[in-house]
DNA sequence: CTGATATTGAGATGCAGTATCAATATAAGA
DNA sequence: TCTTATATTGATACTGCATCTCAATATCAG
């Protein structure tokens, strides 16, 4: 547990307002416009995807902001960076949803959330064998989803 | 199967100049250097690290072969690349080893293999589940090995 | 040995992320 | 509301890692 404060509200904007003010930070347009961005977005936005994208909306926004923001949000746990296999990554938002992991197609960057509980115990099992205290884990596969898979088999059909 | 070829031998470095013959790519001192590196090397180097000792060897040796051939080693199955969790990576030898998963010392860069057939086992049927091909994945969990978590205890105990 | 050609190294370039710092926005207090 | 201390910002320069370019070189088949 990094920070302690009480959670007032379900509403993730309202919580990283109040996040903000325990911790002494400023609840500034920019910081909110990437929550904002990171809420709506459906796919896993790269930070140049969202500073792009920002830069339309408001052209009064930097670079700087928004990977400083990013690092802020992930390390306060309400933003996960995702691997896409290729040394690329995104972001997706976190607070408030349970851990799960990930199977990332390689052809589209789908990503499938997946969590197994037999998993998880026998990661912590294997752990305790080797003396290791886990901090965080990343389990991600990567492949092809469903559609691309068909496409790949026409394609290399002719 | 992305390259056929019989193998003659299970010393790696007279496969690696069997694969080159295959792909019609030329045995020279340069790539037979990478991957001597790669067998002998106890810990996971980073490409920097193999270029700067490669270096003091023999000064003909360039930064770009180097990661070309970690690449060409990489997808050929000789080599695989490692996340030390901060963005950094090292490459470990392979060929001929059976698959394992990591855990990394956040503190150290120690890395620990481990393999549970159960979890490669779900895994896969998890994949199933969702119509995904899995290709390749990787599961690494972050944390502190033994030696790590005893010094960090004696550091935050004063 | 010779020649065709794959490979190379030096250096330019690309790219993601970080550091610097003067200008600005925020929020607390008057 | 206005003032003020200070956290935050954006532009820009810079870093580190990786890739591209291309003329020079090494390899290897004949």
């Amino acid at each position: 547990m990094q920070y302690q404060y009480k959670i007032v509200s379900s509403d993730p904007k309202l919580v990283f307002l109040q996040l903000l003010e325990t911790k002494g930070l400023k609840a500034t347009k920019q910081r909110q416009l990437v929550l904002d961005y990171l809420l709506n977005s459906k796919k896993h936005a790269s930070p140049e995807d969202i500073y792009r994208d920002l830069c339309k909306k408001d052209r009064s926004i930097g670079r700087a902001t928004v990977f400083r923001t990013l690092h802020l949000l992930e390390e306060s746990g309400f933003a996960e960076k995702i691997s896409f296999g290729d040394g690329r990554h995104g972001y997706e938002f976190k607070f408030g949803r349970p851990h799960h992991d990930h199977m990332i197609c390689v052809e589209c960057n789908t990503v499938i959330e997946f969590i197994n509980d037999t998993i998880e115990r026998i990661q912590h099992k294997l752990a305790q064998t080797h003396k290791f205290s886990p901090l965080w884990h990343r389990h991600e596969i990567f492949g092809r989803c469903h559609e691309c898979s068909l496409k790949k088999d026409l394609g290399t059909k002719s």
